[in-house]
DNA sequence: CGTTACCTTGATATCGTTCAAGTACCGTGG
DNA sequence: CCACGGTACTTGAACGATATCAAGGTAACG
């Protein structure tokens, strides 16, 4: 399973040999690992390479809150670095291969150069549109539309570092984790998911997720996907000018794995 | 009204003047006014000088979700520079003074060292916390306690920067900014002051807040408040080190307003 | 002095929760 | 090979928190 950090701006070779440098040292941990525990003070950042893991909220009373999901070729807790007790847990749902690094290393790559800064800054931005997302989901929409959103979501994402087929994909998700996600009891995320069934939307037997009418989907949750993509934002367009690819020996084009 | 942007890390004096100098040109707004438009490519970013704004998405069948409420020293659609249209947006809920500044300012800003830039990711991990916090209400809190969580923060928040008295603020938000905030029906919202105002919690009247019992407030909702304070996280405390406050000339310490 | 924005209160409806029981599917040990 | 216990899921029934509908009240403002 190879990672595509394709998420970041085009690099040049010295921004692609600094990233990799970090991803060299990963290591292999188990499900369930807490990677980062809230309250605590913690000293690492991680790069998903291969599996799940989720970000979430405990209650003293028990009650919990997922946040979001962390799939592979994401970061978590880079906000560890610059807030200090961890504001929420980072656990994993099944077993991963992950890089560790220290906030040093996220300075060393800050200091790189903005090019690389600004792609950090990208990738904070758009977990942050993602927890919009899903506070629009808690917030306005019915049970079912937030099953539909968070489903949308989840192919989209997975699409993207090609960890989704055509309409299938596998999502090692229980049912409380569905309902943890999105404010609901496991009694009625079942109910919910019975619904998508009937309706023919959307189809889970056990961790597999099968699309089957992924515009009804889309247009029941009006899924626009643009906090998905990688735009040419203003910020974007600036990076390739001024400051442009470090080596002139890269061309400037979608990039690839590495 | 001064703005406290002490919320940064401890700025040398070359930093203070980088910022100083994005912040001389501000222009006033009115209410009302839309400074970023969700779904529309934005160009510019804006520090919020004086007022209130708010940042919140809308279906297109009239239901609305404010995700969160943006306080003088706070920076708005940070993100335009990286996620090209807009996912949400911004409008002022009060007259303002708001600094903008383009994409290559932030660019500028990040360049020129990675204590500023390391400063805008904590802001941007600071807004996420706040949408984390908001998720965990939405998700697992009675409408009772989602009222009560957002006023304390918004307490803490005006404290921060001189806002709030010791136990009143002014919090220009209608009863259909809260619902929508809370995800609660205006009519729902209304019927929770009331029941706040008889268990002697928290009394609002017109735009005025008055908190009448912050220790009960707080234990309601498990408020820890960390994610607020600016504690020295491992990342800071390596700013400290081997960077350094660029000139020797400013000593490492609190820093005032400005 | 009427219009509008904001808020309140009552009555009824609904979506989602809770409680309770039961099924299916493991992996384990006898 | 079967009994066992655990986890994940499903289904039904009753309940409850919050929504919706409807009406009325107050204050600002032209």
């Amino acid at each position: 399973m190879f990672r595509k950090l394709d998420l970041f701006i085009d690099m040049d070779a010295q921004e692609r040999a600094l990233l990799r440098s970090l991803l060299e040292q990963s290591r292999e941990v188990p499900t369930g690992t807490a990677l980062v525990k809230e309250g605590e003070g913690n000293e690492w950042s991680y790069v998903l390479i291969t599996g799940w893991a989720h970000r979430h909220r405990t209650l003293t009373d028990g009650r919990r809150q997922l946040l979001n999901v962390v799939l592979p070729g994401d970061i978590a807790a880079l906000d560890a670095h610059v807030i200090s007790p961890a504001p929420a847990s980072v656990t994993t749902l099944t077993a991963c291969r992950v890089a560790v690094f220290a906030p040093s290393q996220t300075l060393q790559l800050i200091a790189h150069g903005p090019r690389l800064a600004a792609s950090l800054l990208w990738m904070t931005a758009r977990e942050e549109a993602f927890l919009g997302e899903r506070l629009v989901s808690l917030g306005r929409r019915p049970a079912i539309d937030r099953v539909a959103h968070l489903f949308v979501e989840l192919y989209h994402r997975l699409r993207l570092v090609g960890l989704a087929g055509n309409d299938e994909f596998v999502a090692p998700l229980t049912l409380e984790h569905v309902a943890d996600a999105l404010g609901l009891s496991v009694v009625h995320a079942s109910r919910t998911f019975s619904r998508l069934r009937d309706m023919n939307l959307l189809v889970r037997r056990n961790a597999q997720i099968r699309i089957l009418d992924l515009p009804a989907l889309e247009a029941r949750v009006e899924f626009p996907g643009l906090y998905l993509r990688r735009g040419l934002s203003p910020g974007e367009r600036y990076l390739r000018g001024p400051f442009g690819p470090a080596s002139p020996t890269s061309t400037p084009q979608a990039s690839e794995d590495f």
